[in-house]
DNA sequence: AGTCATGTCTACCAGATGGTAGACAGTCAT
DNA sequence: ATGACTGTCTACCATCTGGTAGACATGACT
């Protein structure tokens, strides 16, 4: 049965859900194997350690959400606030269907520092862009002035904060239905925005 | 050696940071034994399993968290931007120092329903006399109008994702000295009144 | 047909982990 | 002094975990 790369992808697809709603160490090899339908060792042979999968599944997940993102900018107008608001719709689709994915990459502070190091540099080229755009449109008045390095880590805490905390929606109530999640879209979208603004 | 509750009080420090930080599947009963000093058994002595010694850590740090809150709220003038900066001011100091302490929060949900649900009630009347008060001052209009359940969780999740997340200020290159500290809490301050302020 | 590569499995192992049983040493009330 | 209580420890144990070794099946190449 040579069906190619199926199961490598099956583990990969499960090991960014297990790994990012429960936390890595909390999940097994055998978690992982029973999610995919498939022997440990089968997942050990397409990925020889824990710590292999852990690498490929961090990296799968920055570069999905990179091109999510990435696409997101290139297709709104100039405007900061829009393009700011057209990264936030990008990324609040996937956020709040697969909150695994931004939970993994919140995983990255508690794992080791070369995971973080090489995390870190990925994202790098992306950051300094970013941020040489946020001083530019500053200057121009189209922006709150404020460092805009911390800016970008502030608005991210708050995208991955309220996508990966379930649990902090329910302690104020906020209702889990599908208008329920637009709303919630349109308010962070707000939040953000509001603080952003000059 | 009779010396009172050292001892447990020890366990329950140490366990705070050492969940907070690893997060609780990550810590084992013998990590924490060694932090304190102690042989396992002793930790099991004070705390019958680590399912109880987790419910005892979370309700100690709600219980730290909500006094400092409360504090700040109680000493605050009654308008309601100078309440939220009093709060973060208030929330910032152990927020950096002890990270481990909202990262703790932050992981109640990866854990069982049974924990979340907890916790989740011990901050209901916060959350709900916050609600009331944010509705109030919005009314007046002292906020920008919005959702106060959801402006409360955005607020929380911007203050907890930064704390609790070191990797994403060494991203953008925050320095991560004491001057740099004191510039990140005016900057966090600002950047959540400006996403509250009408 | 025979050889090799690929993908999956069962069987096993060494170490870690949560937890139990019980010994031992002080302290305190009688 | 004695016996009960408290707090800590050592010695184990069953289970789980990441990982190894190697068998087995399928198909591709020669």
């Amino acid at each position: 049965m040579t069906r190619r790369g199926k199961t490598r992808e099956a583990i990969l697809e499960a090991s960014v859900d297990l790994f990012g709603n429960r936390g890595v160490s909390a999940v097994s090899l055998d978690d992982i194997a029973g999610v995919v339908g498939v022997a440990k060792q089968t997942v050990l042979y397409w990925f020889p350690s824990k710590e292999e999968l852990l690498d490929a599944v961090l990296e799968q997940t920055a570069l999905e959400l990179a091109t999510v993102i990435e696409a997101a900018v290139r297709a709104a107008p100039d405007d900061p606030l829009q393009r700011v608001e057209a990264v936030l719709r990008a990324v609040f689709r996937p956020a709040v269907r697969r909150p695994a994915l931004l939970g993994l990459v919140r995983e990255v502070s508690r794992l080791s520092p070369a995971h973080a190091e090489r995390l870190t540099l990925q994202v790098q080229p992306f950051v300094r862009r970013a941020t040489d755009y946020l001083r530019e449109q500053m200057a121009a008045g189209r922006l709150r002035t404020a460092d805009p390095g911390l800016m970008i880590a502030l608005a991210y805490a708050t995208v991955t904060g309220i996508a990966t905390e379930p649990e902090a929606l329910r302690a104020v109530q906020w209702p889990a239905t599908q208008s329920g999640l637009r709303r919630l879209r349109t308010e962070l979208i707000d939040f953000v925005l509001a603080a952003l603004r000059p």
